[in-house]
DNA sequence: GCCTTAGTGTCGTCTACTCGACAATCTTTG
DNA sequence: CAAAGATTGTCGAGTAGACGACACTAAGGC
């Protein structure tokens, strides 16, 4: 697996910011930003997802949006200068490449090509949040739970997603008994196994029929404005 | 009321754009643009509030986010021809400045302010976008309700929204019964006043108190980010 | 004046989810 | 091995909001 955008950058653009781009490693639970830090470094997941969570006065996080290998997180630190609007935390074990915020603009002012691929990621991203705004209004938890469960598929590697049901109500901003009933549900309908803080995705095609139209919704806008589907 | 992306350009980006704005008065409920629509033209309000909204496939169409006089409507637009993700509707009757995608792409190649305009107001949009996530999935139809009125107050010059709770049920994306329980509970607490097909904001201070946090993230987060506060 | 229609009020049923509490089970550590 | 901690299962009461049905009322057209 390779991260989309890079993979879509013509020579010259690799030439300009290939020697800058640095493997990671990022273990789960890893805060790579919170509301209002500085953004200093951006990140081309590879293989793995980076939630983007928004914070509450009260504590609550709640997932607004995901990053993986389709895209970049930082990215609009590309253009300017920028502080992280939420907090960025790494979901599962992600593979990336990073580069320094400075780096990168340095070939952003260089290189249209760039320029027109950040564009359409934060284009994209905004898709992405805005879909989100009204799944969150009108859809089950349920569906929601199956959207997650897809979008995070896509960006992996394994049928294998390590997370606890704790945190994966924190993700939809539920109780976590809803979490464990619907988990439950699924692993009776064949879709999913449960095991203590690990989900196996047994049958995919059953996701996809439960989950809501914003899982398409979101990925084809993903696959309309990024290169390559 | 002016619209304070257009205040905020010097002389020179002026000189630019000014010759191809036009003055419109957008009358309540035009339709500006559906998904997918190309955006040919770049609305920036003065007065008045545009909606955008996402569609769902059942016809549901809930508010995704609002664009007033902070703002502009299509700026996505300026920097590379685009497709709209969403429907923008005219919530408030609105006079704004148009112009043509084409000629404000043109200005924004030549002036460097302008580009960071534009970044900046999209940066914001999304900030928005991504408050509204968390806001629909945690907090209650009262809180946002509130929120709704206040962000829609800011945008206006009036305390006279024109709006019926039916439309205002499909912005919120609950039941219009739902709306009618909240609006008398609002009016009784004297924050409101309800007549056939148009709220009066009586009490503004217990509509914030009534709001949930959103609506201070959001407007911190254009205040931050566009100049001039 | 009347008729039509859009907008609102109200009521009852129903469901999904909240919220708190506690037991059961697995995992890690000393 | 025992103890401690983390994770999940379960139960029950309570509530916000969905949903459908219908009556009522203001406003505009004729």
């Amino acid at each position: 697996m390779q991260n989309r955008l890079l993979d879509a950058l013509a020579e010259d653009d690799l030439r300009l910011i290939g020697p800058h781009l640095a493997q990671i490693d990022l273990e789960r639970g890893r805060l790579l930003y919170d509301p209002g830090d500085p953004i200093d470094t951006v990140y081309f997941p590879h293989d793995g997802v980076i939630s983007l969570m928004t914070l509450m006065e009260n504590g609550a996080a709640i997932e607004s949006a995901t990053i993986g290998c389709e895209g970049a997180l930082g990215l609009m630190a590309a253009v300017a200068p920028r502080q992280s609007l939420s907090r960025a935390i790494v979901q599962t074990p992600t593979r990336a490449s990073r580069i320094s915020a400075e780096r990168l603009h340095e070939a952003w002012e260089k290189s249209a090509h760039l320029k027109h691929l950040v564009d359409s990621h934060n284009e994209a991203l905004f898709g992405h949040a805005i879909q989100s705004v009204a799944c969150n209004a009108l859809h089950s938890v349920e569906a929601r739970f199956c959207r997650w469960l897809l979008t995070c598929h896509d960006r992996i590697s394994t049928d294998t997603v390590a997370l606890t049901q704790e945190f994966l109500a924190d993700m939809l901003g539920v109780q976590r008994t809803t979490v464990t009933a619907v988990a439950r549900a699924l692993q009776e309908k064949g879709a999913i196994r449960y095991r203590r803080g690990v989900v196996d995705i047994i049958d995919r095609s059953v996701l996809e029929q439960l989950a809501c139209e914003c899982y398409g919704v979101i990925r084809d806008t993903y696959e309309r404005l990024l290169p390559e589907g």
